[in-house]
DNA sequence: CCCAACACGTA
DNA sequence: CGTACGTGTTGGGG
C-alpha cells in the first residue's frame, strides 16, 4: 500500500519544474499537475504497490492552529499558480481511478497517519510518500517512509534502521526530538541551541520526553538552562507534533484498490490539459495496469526469513517414536478417522471452511526423491513439528513399522507439499501415506491457478516472499522436489525444504480459509490427487504389438508420401519444415499465399494447404506436392504419437503410467504429461485407431468408457436458468436437434442437417466467447448470416445471454470468477485499456467458470467412482480422465456391477436443475468401448 | 543446451 | 477475430 503527502508532492513538483514550460494555450499553469502525476506514476511503477491513497490539507485551520497561533506562520502563502492546479491534480486522480482522503480540521498527515495505520492492521506492508519528517514517528517493521532528498527522484526509505541511523533515536521516539529541537519550516521554536544532536542524547540518556522533563534540573549547563526555560514550549511542541492514526475517514481498504481508469475523463482531462500523447499513453499504462489486489500477505510473511528448526537425531523406532510424541500433534479423534479414505466422500460441504488452527498445530513431512510414475524412487525424509526437525532414511528396515505407525496416527495433523507425489515416493519404501490434512502445492494452487511454479522452493519464493537460496539449478522433473546430485548436505536441505512447507502452510491457510477455498482443497483436491495417485501408479495396459504394427504402418505412409512430395517439388525437402515448405510453395512454385502468421511467413498449416489444394488444377505439379504434404503431415504426426506411446511403456509391466497434473491449468482441469494421453486422436478414423491399442491388462476383461454428453452446455443451463435450455435437456430429446427447432422455429424432426450443425456450432461457441466473424469462419457463411443466428439463438435463450453478460460485468468489478463450487481465477487484464487483451481476458472469464465447473463435476465423479469400487472391494480400476471422460480397466466379472456403478458415480455427482447424462460403452479396447 | 515459433493432437 | 492443454520439429541463439 502506498499513502502520498498529496501537498507536498505538489509543491514539490511545482518547485522543481518551470512554469513557463508547462502552461495551456489559454494560460492555465500545469507544471505542478504534470510533475505530480509523472512523480507518482515513478513511484507506483517502483514500489508497484497494489492499494494506493493520496491525503490532501484542507483549507481553514486545524486543531494545531487553536494549540499554537504561530504554526505554519511562516510559510508563504502557495502562489495562484500552484493554488490553480490543485483542483486539476484532484480531477485527474478522480479519472485515473485513485482515491483521495481530506478531512476538514485535521491536517493531511493525520490522514497519512490514519490510512497507514489501517494498512497495517489489514496487514500489509505500506508505504509514506512525504517530505514531512513528522511522518518518521509511523515507521515501524509494516510501515516506511518514502523520504525525498534533494532531487525528487531520490527517495529514501527510511525504515527503523535508517531512522535510528541518522537521528540516533527510534522511530517512536523521533516526535520527543523533534520537539526538543523545533522545526523552523513549520515556524515552530525548538530549544534554543539544541539540534539533533544534543536532543538524541538526552533521549537516550533518559529515555523519552517524559524523563528528561523529570529530569530537567539535573541537565548541567547553558543548554540545560535553555531547556528549562522552554520546558512548555516543548510539551506543546509535542502536542502538536503527534500524528493522529484513527479519525474516522469514511474510507475502507477496499476503496483504496486503483488500476481502473475512467478513460473519457481522462481523455477529455489531458485535452484541457494540453499533454502529449506520449504522456498520456505512459500514464494510463501506469494507472491501468495497476494490479488487482487479490489479497494481502499475512505478517510473517513479510519477517523475511524463515526460522531453521532444531535438528534432533534419530536411529531407532523408540527414538522415534519418542521424537513424535513429543512434538507432533496428537490428532482429536484418531479412532474415528484413522483411514486412508478419510476425505473421500465425494460430498461437498461448502459451510466448513476452518482450517488455520489445524494447520497452526500440524506438522510436516518431505520426502525427497523422484515422483515420475514408473521410476518412483525415494532417498530421504524431514519431519518437522514444533520447531524441531529430523531426518530420516525411509529404507531403514527397523524403522519402517514405526514410521507407518506415525503416519497412520498421524496425518490427518500433517502438512505435505503434493499429497499424489508424497504417496509414489513413500510406497517406494512400502509406505502408505493416508489422507492428509493440507497440502500447500494443492493450495497454492486454488489461491493462483495462473502462478507457474511447482516446487517448494518456487512456492516459497512466490507466497512467502523470501529469497530462496537456489541449493542447486538442476531440478530437471516437473514435479521433483528437487535433485540431490551433491554428496554433501542432502538431509540439511530435506529439513530446510520441511521448514519452508511449515511456513507455507501457515501462511496459505488464513488466505484459504479466508477465500473460502478449504471445501475445495479438503472435499475436491485432495481427494482427486488419491484417486490421481492409484491411476497413475496403475497406468494403462496397451498392446504392444498393435502399436507396433500401427507405427510401420503409419511410418511406410509417411514415407511414401515424402518420396512423393519430393518427387513433384523436384528435389529433397525436409518435410517438417514450414520454412521450407513455404518456399517451395510459394518462391518456387509461385502459389498465392492464403493466410499470413502473425509472424510476417506465410502460414503452411493445414487449413491453408487445404485451400491452395482445393485451388489447384488436378494432377498438376503443385496438386500432387500438396495432396503429398497434406497426407505426410497427416502420418507422420500419427507416427510420432505412436512412438511417443511406444517409448513410454514401462518395461516392468508393459503399461503406460502418465502423470496427471493437477496445478497447471487455470480453469481447475487436469492435464496429462509423459505422455499426454489426454490428446490420443478421436477424430479422424485412422488416428482413432491408435485407441486401440489401449486394452485391458491380465485379469482384466474389457475397458468402460464413460463421458458426459455436454455437460458444460448443461452447466450454463444451471448457471443461467434458462427455463427454454433446461426444458430442452430435461426433454430428453436429440438435443441440438430440439435447440435448433426452437431458433428455426420449426417443428424438431423439420430441422436440416445444416440448420442442426449450425446450431450446435452456436451452442458451443458461446462458452468461449466466440465472435459472430468466427462463427461464420466456422460454419462458412456470410457474417451477416453469422450475426443472424446468434440474434434469433439469444431471443429463443434469453437469459443464456444476460448471464454471460452479467458473468463478464461481474467478474470486471470483483476481479475474478467463480464455479458452482467456488473456484476462483482472477483476470486483471479485464480492466486493460488495451482491446486485444481485455476482449481476450472476457472471453477467459467467460469460459473459467463453465469449463472449471465442468472440471469440478468430474473430479467429484471420480472420487465417488472410486469410492464406490473401494467399498465394494471391486478389483476394476480407473485408468484415464480426458477431461468430460473416464476409462475404467474392468476385472474379470465385473462388467455388470461396474459399469451402472461408475455411471452412477458421474451422473450423481452434483444435483444440477439438468440432469447429467453418461453415456457408456464396453469393449476389448479403448476404441471399440465408444460408443 | 535453451528458447521461440509453428504445427497439430485432445476436450 | 473461440476456451483449455502438451509435444514434436525446426532453426536461431548461446
Amino acid at each position: 500500500m502506498l499513502v502520498v503527502d498529496g501537498h507536498s508532492l505538489a509543491f514539490r513538483a511545482f518547485y522543481a519544474l518551470p512554469v513557463d514550460n508547462f502552461t495551456t494555450s489559454d494560460g492555465q499553469p500545469t507544471n505542478a499537475v504534470y510533475g505530480f502525476l509523472t512523480m507518482l506514476s515513478q513511484v507506483i511503477e517502483t514500489e508497484r504497490p497494489d492499494h494506493l491513497g493520496i491525503a490532501f490539507d484542507v483549507k481553514g485551520g486545524t486543531f494545531r492552529n487553536e494549540l499554537l497561533t504561530q504554526y505554519k506562520g511562516t510559510r508563504e502563502a502557495a502562489p495562484e499558480e500552484l493554488l490553480s492546479q490543485l483542483p486539476l491534480i484532484q480531477d485527474a486522480l478522480k479519472a485515473l481511478g485513485v482515491t483521495y482522503v481530506e478531512k476538514p480540521g485535521y491536517e493531511g498527515d493525520d490522514v497519512i497517519a490514519t490510512l497507514a495505520t489501517m494498512g497495517e492492521t489489514a496487514g500489509y506492508r505500506t508505504l509514506v510518500l512525504s517530505g514531512d519528517r513528522d511522518a518518521f514517528q509511523l515507521i515501524d517493521r509494516d510501515i516506511t517512509v518514502l523520504y525525498p532528498g534533494y532531487h525528487f527522484k531520490e527517495l529514501r526509505h527510511m525504515t527503523p534502521e535508517a531512522v535510528e541511523e541518522k537521528y540516533h533515536v527510534t522511530p517512536a521516539q523521533y516526535p520527543d526530538l523533534a520537539a526538543l529541537r523545533g522545526e523552523t519550516a513549520d515556524n515552530i521554536p525548538g530549544v534554543p541551541g539544541v539540534g539533533d544532536g544534543f536532543a538524541a542524547k538526552w533521549i537516550n540518556q533518559y529515555g523519552s520526553l517524559e524523563g528528561i522533563i523529570e529530569h530537567a534540573d539535573d541537565i548541567k549547563g547553558k543548554k540545560g538552562e535553555a531547556l528549562r526555560e522552554h520546558i512548555d514550549q516543548v510539551k506543546l511542541n509535542r502536542k502538536v507534533n503527534a500524528l493522529v492514526r484513527d479519525l474516522d475517514l469514511d474510507v475502507t481498504i477496499q476503496d483504496l484498490t486503483f488500476g481502473t481508469v475512467h478513460p473519457a475523463d481522462v481523455e477529455s482531462l489531458f485535452s484541457t490539459l494540453q499533454f502529449g500523447s506520449r504522456t498520456r499513453k505512459k500514464l494510463l499504462q501506469t494507472f491501468n495496469d495497476a494490479p488487482v489486489a487479490e489479497y494481502a500477505l499475512p505478517e510473517t510473511a513479510s519477517s523475511g526469513a524463515i526460522d531453521d528448526p532444531m535438528v534432533d537425531a534419530v536411529d531407532s523406532p523408540a527414538s522415534l517414536e519418542a521424537w513424535v510424541q513429543q512434538h507432533c500433534p496428537v490428532p482429536a479423534s484418531y479412532e474415528s478417522a484413522p483411514d486412508a479414505s478419510l476425505n473421500v466422500v465425494g460430498e461437498f460441504h461448502r459451510e466448513t471452511t476452518q482450517c488455520t488452527q489445524a494447520v497452526e498445530q500440524s506438522w510436516t513431512l518431505v520426502a525427497d526423491g523422484s515422483a515420475k510414475p514408473g521410476h518412483v524412487r525415494i532417498d530421504r525424509m524431514a519431519l518437522m513439528a514444533d520447531g524441531h526437525a529430523i531426518c530420516v532414511d525411509p529404507h531403514d528396515g527397523t524403522l519402517q513399522a514405526m514410521l507407518q505407525r506415525v503416519l497412520d496416527m498421524h496425518a490427518s495433523t500433517l502438512v505435505v507439499h503434493g499429497y499424489k507425489e508424497h504417496a509414489h515416493m513413500l510406497a517406494a519404501a512400502g509406505l502408505h501415506l493416508p489422507m492428509v490434512l493440507f497440502d500447500t502445492h494443492l493450495a497454492g494452487y486454488l489461491m493462483e491457478p495462473d502462478f507457474q511454479g511447482d516446487s517448494i522452493q518456487e512456492c516459497a519464493e512466490h507466497f512467502l516472499d523470501v529469497e530462496v537460496e537456489s541449493s542447486d539449478d538442476t531440478s530437471q522433473g516437473t514435479l521433483d522436489l528437487g535433485d540431490d546430485t551433491d554428496g554433501g548436505d542432502a538431509g540439511g536441505r530435506c529439513i530446510r525444504l520441511a521448514a519452508y512447507v511449515t511456513a507455507l502452510g501457515h501462511c496459505l491457510a488464513p488466505l484459504i480459509e479466508e477465500h473460502r477455498q478449504y471445501p475445495l482443497l479438503r472435499d475436491i483436491e485432495l481427494p482427486t490427487s488419491r484417486v490421481l495417485f492409484l491411476m497413475e501408479r496403475t497406468g494403462a495396459a496397451v498392446d504392444r504389438s498393435r502399436m507396433q504394427g500401427l507405427y510401420d504402418q503409419f511410418a511406410v505412409e509417411s514415407e511414401q508420401m515424402k518420396q512423393l512430395a519430393q518427387e513433384a517439388a523436384g528435389h529433397e525437402i525436409n518435410m517438417g519444415s514450414p520454412k521450407q515448405v513455404g518456399t517451395v510453395l510459394f518462391e518456387e512454385m509461385g502459389l498465392e499465399p492464403t493466410k499470413k502468421t502473425k509472424k510476417g511467413s506465410y502460414s503452411t498449416n493445414a487449413a491453408a494447404l487445404q485451400t491452395l489444394f482445393e485451388r489447384s488444377e488436378e494432377g498438376s505439379r503443385d496438386n500432387r506436392f500438396l495432396g503429398a504434404l497434406l497426407r505426410h503431415r497427416e502420418t507422420n504426426k500419427l507416427q510420432q504419437i505412436v512412438r511417443t506411446l511406444l517409448d513410454a511403456i514401462n518395461p516392468a509391466d508393459g503399461r503406460i503410467h502418465t502423470t496427471f497434473t493437477q496445478t497447471v491449468t487455470t480453469t481447475g482441469r487436469l492435464s496429462s504429461v509423459d505422455p499426454n494421453l489426454q490428446n490420443i486422436p478421436n477424430r479422424n478414423a485412422d488416428g482413432r485407431e491408435i485407441r486401440s491399442g489401449f486394452i485391458p491388462g491380465e485379469g482384466f476383461e474389457s475397458l468402460l468408457s464413460a463421458d458426459y454428453s455436454q455437460v458444460e452446455l448443461r452447466i450454463m443451463a444451471e448457471l443461467s436458468g434458462d427455463e427454454a435450455l433446461i426444458e430442452a435437456f430435461r426433454s430428453g430429446a436429440d438435443f441440438h436437434r430440439y435447440v435448433a427447432g426452437l431458433v428455426f422455429g420449426i417443428p424438431a424432426e423439420e430441422v436440416s442437417a445444416d440448420q442442426r450443425s449450425h446450431v450446435k456450432a452456436m451452442s458451443y461457441g458461446l462458452a468461449y466467447g466466440l465472435s459472430t466473424y468466427g462463427l461464420s469462419q466456422q460454419l462458412g457463411v456470410s457474417t451477416r448470416e453469422a450475426n443472424d443466428l446468434k440474434n434469433q439463438y439469444f431471443q429463443t435463450f434469453g437469459k443464456v445471454h444476460d448471464y454471460l453478460e452479467t458473468l463478464v460485468s461481474n467478474a470486471r468489478k470483483t476481479g475474478y470468477t467463480e464455479t458452482i463450487f467456488g473456484r476462483r481465477r482472477y483476470f486483471p487484464q479485464l480492466r486493460s485499456l488495451n482491446r486485444t487483451a481485455r476482449d481476450a481476458a472476457e472471453r477467459g472469464a467467460l469460459n473459467a467458470p463453465i469449463q472449471g465447473s465442468a472440471a469440478d463435476i468430474m473430479k467429484i465423479a471420480m472420487i465417488r467412482a472410486q469410492r464406490a469400487l473401494d467399498d465394494r472391494r471391486l478389483h476394476s480400476r480407473i485408468a484415464l480422465q480426458i477431461h468430460d471422460e473416464l476409462v475404467v480397466e474392468i476385472a474379470t466379472g465385473e462388467q455388470e456391477v461396474v459399469v451402472p456403478l461408475v455411471k452412477d458415480a458421474m451422473e450423481h455427482a452434483v444435483h444440477l436443475a439438468v440432469p447429467l447424462d453418461v453415456s457408456t460403452g464396453v469393449g476389448p479396447n479403448w476404441q471399440a468401448a465408444a460408443h
